[in-house]
DNA sequence: AGTTTGATTCTCT
DNA sequence: GAGAATCAAACTA
């Protein structure tokens, strides 16, 4: 995906970028995901949103940073969670990225995340490896050192194709595209009814199945 | 300087 | 389905 992409607002770009492949790359390792779940934060007048009424501070600096850059922060003291930024260079939308399902490297994806090898893995595990926005950054080795960087480099990026060998495997858009409320967003009245979660429909690594 | 609060996950039950 | 874990940042003053 290219700055353009990400130059659109939240929306579009929580919608778009389901089914398009999230690929980490540190210490000579590279993993491939496929975004199956995303939600829209739509800036200054979204009250679920972090920089609802202009909040401009430290954390959210990279939000108000042209659409394709890096936000991550950590929640409830142990997790973090990863979000794009969307939208021209001082309109703070972004979105955030809750799931993944792992395609390349399950072994990397499954020590990050258990400690074990995949084939090791209890089923229960194999289905909650990277359902969730904490889960997906263990499992990606995604922390606050990729912050304010941008999507668009080569540690984190998202494309329509990756690489197995030589063979170049592109995305596939034979989904559909389902939508619901966003998750634990209580204190954001009546924001927290807009219907900025997507998801693709019927896929096992979504984190929650229900769309009201 | 002290208090409150989570865009969550895991472990029970 | 409920409760705990755990802390940076935001908020109160």
């Amino acid at each position: 995906m290219d700055r353009e992409f990400f130059n659109q607002d939240g929306i579009n770009v929580a919608k778009q970028i389901l089914g398009k492949y999230l690929i980490r790359k540190y210490e000579g390792k590279t993993i491939v995901t496929k975004i199956v779940e995303t939600e829209s934060y739509m800036g200054i007048t979204d009250k679920g949103a972090h920089v609802y009424g202009d909040k401009k501070t430290e954390r959210t600096k990279p939000l108000y940073l042209e659409g394709g850059h890096i936000y991550v922060y950590l929640i409830y003291g142990m997790y973090y969670c990863l979000n794009v930024s969307a939208n021209n260079e001082g309109i703070p939308e972004c979105v955030l990225i809750r799931a993944v399902e792992p395609i390349t490297n399950l072994d990397e994806i499954a020590f990050n995340r258990f400690k074990k090898e995949y084939a090791q893995l209890t089923n229960y595990q194999k289905k909650n490896i990277t359902n969730g926005p904490g889960k997906l950054c263990m499992a990606l080795n995604i922390n606050k050192t990729l912050n304010s960087k941008s999507i668009l480099g080569d540690e984190l990026y998202i494309s329509d194709f990756y690489y197995e060998g030589d063979n170049k495997i592109y995305s596939d858009s034979n989904f559909e595209i389902e939508n619901g409320k966003r998750i634990n967003i209580d204190y954001a009245q009546e924001a927290k009814d807009y219907l900025w979660r997507f998801f693709i429909k019927n896929n096992k690594h979504v984190s929650v199945n229900k769309n009201k």
